[in-house]
DNA sequence: AAACTCACG
DNA sequence: ACGTACGTGAGTTTC
């Protein structure tokens, strides 16, 4: 058997791990993120490599580097740890040390000297040997026996890349020992190397790919083609020849390894679990409670369930429920079939299955009379995707005592991917349960769940029972975190209560004239071919339209047209592009005019009929736990993306259609975000501007250019109503600039008159990124959370876009809330509910089919449409007192394109 | 599956 | 110096 050695680069995963996973703190406060980030890597580590023998090196102290490597006159600093980041360090070796991993630092060496004279020697005793690190410095390294694996994260996922001296020269173009002289010349400020000024890596690769090593070409200095980095080469060549020492790792540094000390045992110990309780890690605990002699209680907390085909069964077990104080329920239905699970306690699980004794209608019928009878009872109902499953259950119109679960989890952290049974159950119970692709891959449930394959129906049962158990026992935990998060209102009040607001739309659908559709369908097929011959004609040739890369071939190197350049891969052809070079070039103005035809064609006009159901109708989805901000988001089909602002594009909106008898109602919000801004800040003159003002982008441009309302020109409206943009989105002059096509200097004077004209409101913007940055998230009005862990990335790409994402979010998402609490205002009243699903009114004939972020589309019945006015308004302008107050604007029309 | 482009607020 | 406006979803091409 191989001897394989895992080493780790502490320092190096340790901070890697800090700023790639957002702020975590143990129950006493203490910061927890590195550890646990460093822990993952780890645990991934030595499960992919299947090591024998593992060891970690730390860098001793950065005093004492300092002092051994004769540091010169170079002012070289490294930037001082963050201390939340510092005072894991000693956790972590504690940590390390309670698993049994060695952990190795010596006086006076970095560890990445450790590192490779550990692999050197364990080479030498025929191990194979990989090294982890964040660090590329350590490619140097890499010879045919050792791999340096660097973990890099991406959009939350880390994925771990390993190189072998081939993968080095296939990167970079240079052997690891080359690799070390390229770092010499180009230098690295983080590592205090000064490399030669006036190379940067580009160069230097170039150097060293013709010369080997710094020596020889210093040998032929005389040769080497861009002037800059010839004399500066034969100037700074000490400096090179210093950093080359400063860059090698040392392989002979005075410590030995020890195959037995190294030897990897069980690192799941028991004062390893311990710790890892102690630290809160959750979703680790599992693995460490299994192997560490501590017994978990069952394989899996759903394996005492129950499956009944048994209509007995059922009466016997909702009877039994209604004595209980809290259940967990999910059910699922089709045209054939239906599935329902119970939990009533931990150790009393239910799945009851449709089937020849039991009726899928008697399944449904007996579940809407178990939540009624909890209803009556007083008895709390925990569940997830609730609003699916009251597709399958008709009668039920509204509760307050059904929980979404997968809406809690949404509300405490909406960045996750997903709110199924298995997230839920790891974040809030740190349980790791089978996922729904492991147990019946990508099967519709209810397909698996009546297959002939026995074995496939046993593990899709397991799947209802996951979500009543995870709904029941995850519950309470987490409407507990709700509470003392302060953000139970804002989930009891007004999440819960959409969730049927939002079925109703749902199942209300909007009617779709489809011949009309497929005239206009019809019609832009013949404008596009026309204009694909023209562009034919005027490119000498055919291509594809479609295709980036062939239109830029044809544009910028067929035709030789002069554009800007942009993107990794060549051209870009994006519109903004094309729109500079249109005046100019009558084929881009086709290829414009001709993407515009195409996009309307097959998103909208070819794209939509495939929604349109039996009753005419489309009948999309509004997902609630989709958006970091708060506000709903549209799909199959996406009916928050219709076209408006072409007037080609707005002809669509004329299929969309109400049904006999009705009109539609149209309620817009009047500029949201800009009052909600004004009411956030506090700015004493943008509230006064706002209260009153009939255009507010005119009033703007009047304030900050000091001109009367009257006097404020096309040119001034259109600058402050960009600016007025830029402070929803975070503003920043480079965005400004784009925005206007001006300069970024200019943009940024435009930024400094508004906020001299309105101080509360720079004094808000800069108060909501610190908070952010203290607190890693920001809130909305009430109290919406939204978590920023980009702000403490070490990129400044991704913390600039945190710190605009900051400043935007509670302004987006206040107004997404807002919106929210009308939608359930304007639901209630026209169904004559209150929010338990009592009657208290008389029911409309009048629905909410569409919700476009701040419009409302209503289908009103016509002799309720004075009445449905009156409500939609008052509904939507009284959901929220502001300081500045909320207006609306109502339109009626025969289709949705006479409402704008 | 990712990159690009573009539709909306 | 870095390379961007905030929030979405979908169709097409290309890997």
């Amino acid at each position: 058997m191989t001897k394989k050695l895992l080493l780790v680069d502490g320092h190096s995963i340790l901070s890697r791990a800090f700023y790639g996973i957002p702020m975590l703190t143990a129950s006493n406060g203490m910061p927890t993120n590195a550890v646990y980030g460093f822990m993952n890597i780890l645990l991934k580590a030595i499960e992919d490599e299947a090591c024998t023998n593992i060891s970690v090196a730390f860098d001793l102290s950065r005093d004492k580097l300092f002092r051994t490597k004769l540091y010169p006159e170079y002012k070289g600093q490294r930037k001082p740890m963050p201390k939340e980041l510092l005072e894991q360090v000693p956790v972590m070796k504690e940590l390390l040390l309670a698993m049994a991993v060695p952990v190795l630092e010596l006086e006076g060496y970095e560890a990445d000297d450790i590192l490779g004279t550990l692999a050197k020697q364990a080479q030498g005793l025929g191990y194979e040997v990989t090294i982890l690190s964040g660090d590329r410095d350590l490619l140097q390294l890499a010879d045919k026996s050792i791999k340096i694996s660097i973990p890099k994260t991406s959009k939350g996922h880390t994925e771990v890349f390993s190189y072998y001296p081939e993968d080095v020269k296939k990167e970079y173009g240079v052997t690891p020992l080359e690799f070390i002289d390229l770092k010499a010349l180009m230098g690295d400020a983080s590592d205090n190397i000064p490399g030669v000024p006036g190379i940067g890596e580009k160069t230097a690769q170039a150097i060293i790919m013709s010369y080997g090593s710094i020596e020889n070409a210093f040998e032929h200095v005389d040769e080497i083609t861009p002037n800059r980095a010839r004399t500066s080469l034969g100037e700074h060549y000490d400096m090179a020849v210093l950093s080359k020492k400063l860059a090698t790792i040392v392989t002979d540094s005075p410590i030995s390894f020890s195959e037995e000390a190294s030897l990897l045992g069980n690192i799941y110990t028991d004062s390893a679990t311990d710790m890892i309780r102690e630290l809160g890690f959750k979703s680790l605990l599992p693995r460490f409670i299994e192997h560490s002699g501590e017994r978990k209680d069952e394989e899996s907390y759903i394996d005492g369930a129950k499956i009944s085909f048994d209509p007995y069964m059922l009466e016997v077990i909702l009877k039994d429920a209604l004595c209980e104080k809290a259940l967990g329920l999910w059910i699922c239905s089709d045209g054939d079939h239906a599935l329902l699970s119970l939990g009533l306690s931990k150790d009393r699980l239910y799945c009851f299955v449709s089937g020849e004794e039991l009726p899928k209608s008697m399944l449904i019928e007996r579940t809407e009379a178990l939540i009624h009878g909890c209803m009556a009872a007083g008895i709390r109902i925990y569940t997830l995707d609730l609003k699916e499953q009251l597709k399958a259950l008709p009668s039920i119109k509204r509760s307050s005592l059904i929980y979404d679960l997968s809406v809690a989890a949404y509300v405490l952290d909406p960045l996750k991917e997903s709110y199924g049974y298995d997230d839920i159950s790891k974040a809030y119970m740190g349980m790791n349960s089978e996922t729904e692709l492991e147990l019946i891959g990508k099967k519709p449930l209810l397909q698996a769940a009546f297959s002939e394959d026995e074995d496939e129906r046993s593990r899709a049962l397991r799947i209802p029972i996951y979500k009543a158990a995870s709904a029941l026992l995850s519950g309470p935990a987490m409407l507990k975190e709700l509470k003392t998060r302060g953000a139970l209102k804002l989930y009891e009040d007004i999440e819960l209560p959409l969730i049927y607001s939002l079925n109703d739309m749902e199942n209300a659908g909007i009617l779709v004239d489809k011949q009309e559709l497929s005239d206009y369908a019809e019609l832009l097929k013949a404008q596009m071919d026309g204009l694909e011959a023209e562009i034919y004609e005027l490119a000498g040739e055919m291509f594809n339209i479609n295709s980036p890369s062939q239109l830029a071939q044809i544009l910028f190197v067929k035709l030789g047209i002069k554009g800007g350049k942009k993107t990794k891969t060549g051209y870009s052809t994006a519109a903004d592009v094309l729109n500079k070079l249109a005046p100019d070039h009558e084929i881009v103005m086709k290829v414009l005019n001709y993407r515009k035809l195409m996009k309307l064609y097959s998103t909208y006009a070819a794209g939509l009929p495939q929604y349109i159901s039996e009753d005419g109708r489309i009948h999309g989805h509004f997902n609630q736990t989709v958006t970091a901000t708060g506000r709903i988001s549209s799909t199959d089909p996406n009916l928050q993306n219709i076209p408006v602002r072409t007037e080609e594009g707005k002809e669509l909106r004329k299929v969309f259609i109400p049904q006999e008898g009705c009109v539609f109602v149209d309620a817009d919000y009047s500029q949201v975000e800009l009052r909600i801004l004004a009411s956030l800040s506090g700015d004493d003159k943008l509230i006064a501007a706002y209260e009153h003002a009939e255009d507010i982008h005119s009033m703007t441009a009047s304030q900050v250019f000091h001109v009367p309302l009257s006097e404020v020109t096309p040119e001034m409206r259109r600058n402050a109503k960009a600016v007025n943009f830029g402070i929803v989105y975070g503003i920043s002059a480079f965005g400004l600039g784009e925005g206007l096509s001006i300069g970024r200097a200019e943009a940024q004077e435009y930024i400094d008159r508004y906020f001299a004209t309105y101080p509360g409101v720079k004094e808000y913007l800069d108060g909501s990124v610190d908070f952010a940055k203290e607190h890693g998230y920001v809130t909305t009005f009430f109290g919406r959370r939204r978590p920023i862990p980009e702000l403490s990335s070490s990129n400044f790409m991704q913390r600039s876009f945190g710190e605009r994402a900051a400043m935007n979010s509670p302004i987006q998402g206040t107004a997404a809330d807002i919106m929210k609490i009308a939608m359930n205002s304007v639901n209630m009243r026209l169904s004559g509910l209150d929010r338990s699903g009592n009657s208290i009114g008389k029911a409309y004939g009048s629905r909410i089919v569409l919700q476009v972020h701040d419009e409302l589309l209503i289908e009103a019945r016509k002799d309720e449409v004075d009445e449905v006015c009156q409500l939609v308004k008052e509904s939507m302008e009284g959901a929220a007192r502001l300081k500045v107050r909320l207006s609306c604007d109502i339109k009626v029309g025969d289709s949705w394109y006479e409402c704008h």
